[in-house]
RNA sequence: GGGUCGUUAGCUCAGCCGGUAGAGCAGCGGACUUUUAAUCCGUUGGUCGCCAGUUCGAUCCUGGCACGACCUACCA
C-alpha cells in the first residue's frame, strides 16, 4: 500500500484520520484483518435458547459461546465495559472487565469504535436488569471500521444517503432490514406456492432482439461481437408462451423487466415481475388463484391475511370485487349514466373536457379505459379485479367469445395501484398476426411504445399453443403493500437515482 | 416533463431584522466494576451544496446550476 497511488480522497476528517492512525498502529503487531475466527452462535439463537433460564441457572450450568458482529453501542465505566453488538439476527450485549479479560484486553477494547467489527467469546449470564448478556473472555477486533456510523439513536435519515448507501441504512435501520427479510420471504412463499402446483421455474433471455411482450420503451444496447442490437426485456411474455408451446405446460419467472420511462414513487426503471402460465386454464382460474397465492404469500409471511397499509386495513383472505370498467366507473361516480359511457362522441368530449389525454382513433373501449385511468384507478383500493378490456389495447390477450372488441384479460388494484394483469391467451396465430400488424401501425405512427411484430413468434404460435393462461404480477408493488412501504424506492435494496456528484 | 419543498460539523438538527455559526451524538483527554441512547468534567472539528448578483458586509436577500424528497403526468 503506497500513498502515492492512492486516490485523492476527498471526504477525510478528523475522525476518519483518527481511525486511520488506530489502524496503522494495528497493523504494527497484528494482522488487522484476520479471518481466523470462527463464530458459534447468532445473537438471535442465544435468546431463543437460553433467554428462558434464570440468572441462577445460568450461573450454576455455565455456557461458554463465541459470536461476532459489528459493535453499534459502548459504555466504558472504568475498569469494566458494556458493548451492544449487532450480526444478521439481532444483537447482544457484552460485558468486558479487567477480572475477566485481563487489563490489556479491556485497555485495547476502549479504543475500538462505533462500527468496528468483534468477535466475542464469554460465558451466558444475566445482568441485575435481567438482560442477558455474554461475560467476555476473549475479545478480538476484526474488522477496523474507519468511517463513523450515523447518530447511533436517530440512525440515518436523509433518503438520499439511505438509497445511496443502503449498507448504513441496513447497519442503522432495524425498519429497513425488516422491509428486505420479507421481500426475502415473499418470493420465497411465491416460489414454493408454483412448485407445490408442479410449475416449473425457468429463465428468459433478459437481452432480447425484437422487445415485446408489453406496451413499453426498452432500453437499447449493442452486442460487439454479433454487431447486433439488443434490447434490455421490458417483459418475459413471449418466450414464456414459446415454452408453453414447447410442452411446459406450467412455466413461472420471477426475474428483473426493464423499461425506459419515468422514475417515481411506483416506478423503478429495473423492477422485478413474476410472470406465470398455464396450459388448459383460463383468465377466471387466474383470478381465483391470484387470490389463493395473495392470500397465501401473506398468512405465510406476515402471519395474517389482514394487512395494514397507509393507516387503511386490508382483507386478503375474502374474494375479491370483480368489475368491469365502466361498472367501476359507476360505482365511484355514480352521476355516469351507462348510455354515456357508451356513447363514443359524449366520452371524446368529457376527456376532453377533463384534459384527459386520449388517443383520437381510440374506439369506445379505449376511450372508456382512459376515463377510468384518470377518475377511478386510484380509488380502487379494496382489491379489485377490473375485467372486460378492450382488445385494442391487448394485442396478446384472447377475445372474448361473445364479444369480440373486448377480451378475457383482468387488472388487479389494489390500494389504488395496479398489483397483476392476466388473461386468456392469445393462441390464434393469424389474429396475433393481425394484432401485430396493427401495433407496427402504430409504431410507424409515433406510438413509441406499440409493440414490434415478432415474426418467430407467431411461427411458434403456428405450430400450436395450447389454450393458456397467464399472468405477471408486479413484485415490488406487492412487496410494498405487504410492508406498508409509500415508495418503491424503499422495497428495493439499491433504487435507480441519479449519477453523484 | 410540470409544481412545491429541502441541502448548515462524520450523523441528527437549531440558527430571529444581513454583521462570516451553535447543540446533542460520534471523536480525543480525564473520572467511573451491572451499564443499556450510560453518566460527569474538559476539548478538537465548518469552503453554511455550487456559481454569480445586490450590499460596506451574504448561511440569511435575488438569479442560475447541481442533487434529493414529495406531488403531478406516461408507464407496472
Amino acid at each position: 500500500m503506497t500513498q502515492e497511488n492512492q486516490p485523492a480522497v476527498h471526504d477525510e476528517n478528523q475522525i476518519i484520520a483518527e481511525r486511520r492512525a488506530k489502524l496503522t498502529e494495528i497493523r504494527q503487531t497484528n494482522n488487522a484483518f484476520p479471518n481466523t475466527f470462527r463464530r458459534d452462535h447468532l445473537t438471535s439463537e442465544l435468546f431463543k435458547q437460553f433467554n428462558a433460564l434464570s440468572k441462577e441457572q445460568l450461573e450454576e450450568q455455565p455456557t461458554i459461546v463465541k459470536i461476532a458482529g459489528r459493535m453499534v453501542l459502548k459504555r466504558v465505566m472504568g475498569k469494566a465495559s458494556f458493548a451492544t453488538i449487532q450480526d444478521m439476527s439481532g444483537r447482544i450485549q457484552l460485558y468486558i472487565s479487567n477480572d475477566h479479560t485481563g487489563e490489556p484486553v479491556h485497555a485495547a477494547f476502549k479504543h475500538y469504535d462505533l462500527g468496528d467489527i468483534l468477535g466475542a467469546q464469554g460465558t451466558l449470564f444475566k445482568t441485575k436488569t435481567g438482560e442477558l448478556s455474554i461475560r467476555v473472555t476473549d475479545l478480538q477486533l476484526l474488522t477496523k471500521s474507519l468511517r463513523p456510523l450515523p447518530e447511533k439513536f436517530h440512525g440515518l435519515a436523509d433518503q438520499e444517503q439511505k438509497y445511496r448507501q443502503r449498507y448504513l441504512d441496513l447497519i442503522t435501520n432495524e425498519e429497513t432490514r425488516k422491509v428486505f427479510s420479507i421481500r426475502s420471504k415473499v418470493v420465497q412463499a411465491i416460489r414454493e406456492f408454483f412448485v407445490e402446483r408442479d410449475y416449473l421455474e425457468v429463465e428468459t433471455p433478459m437481452m432480447h432482439s425484437i422487445p415485446g411482450g408489453a406496451s413499453a420503451r426498452p432500453f437499447s444496447t449493442h452486442h460487439n461481437a454479433l454487431d447486433m442490437a439488443l434490447f434490455l426485456r421490458i417483459a418475459p411474455e413471449l418466450y414464456l408462451k414459446r415454452l408453453v408451446v414447447g410442452g411446459m405446460e406450467k412455466v413461472f419467472e420471477i426475474n428483473r423487466n426493464f423499461r425506459n420511462e419515468g422514475i417515481s414513487t411506483r416506478h423503478n426503471p429495473e423492477f422485478t415481475m413474476l410472470e406465470f402460465y398455464e396450459a388448459y386454464q383460463d383468465f377466471t382460474y387466474l383470478m381465483d388463484f391470484t387470490e389463493q397465492m395473495l392470500a397465501h404469500v401473506a398468512k405465510q409471511v406476515l402471519g395474517t391475511t389482514h394487512i395494514s397499509y397507509q393507516g387503511k386495513t386490508i382483507d386478503l383472505s375474502k374474494p375479491f370485487m370483480r368489475l368491469t370498467i365502466t361498472q367501476a366507473i359507476q360505482k365511484f361516480h355514480p352521476d355516469y349514466t351507462t348510455e354515456q359511457l357508451n356513447d363514443r362522441n359524449y366520452l371524446i368530449k368529457k376527456l376532453q373536457a377533463l384534459n384527459i389525454h386520449l388517443n383520437p382513433n381510440d374506439g369506445i373501449g379505449g376511450l372508456q379505459l382512459s376515463l377510468f385511468d384518470e377518475t377511478t384507478e386510484h380509488l380502487l383500493f379494496e382489491p379489485t379485479f377490473i375485467v372486460d378490456y378492450p382488445a385494442e389495447v391487448s394485442p396478446l390477450a384472447r377475445r372474448n367469445d361473445s364479444n369480440p372488441d373486448i377480451t378475457d384479460r383482468f387488472e388487479l388494484y389494489i390500494a389504488g395501484r395496479e398489483i397483476a394483469n392476466g388473461f386468456s391467451e392469445l393462441n390464434d396465430p393469424e389474429d396475433q398476426a393481425a394484432r401485430f400488424q396493427e401495433q407496427a401501425k402504430a409504431k410507424d405512427a409515433g406510438d413509441s411504445e406499440a409493440m414490434h411484430y415478432d415474426a418467430d413468434y407467431i411461427r411458434a404460435l403456428e405450430y400450436g399453443l395450447p389454450p393458456t393462461a397467464g399472468e405477471g404480477i408486479g413484485i415490488d408493488r406487492l412487496v410494498m403493500l405487504l410492508t406498508d412501504s409509500p415508495s418503491i424506492r424503499d422495497v428495493i435494496l439499491f433504487p435507480q437515482l441519479r449519477q453523484e456528484d
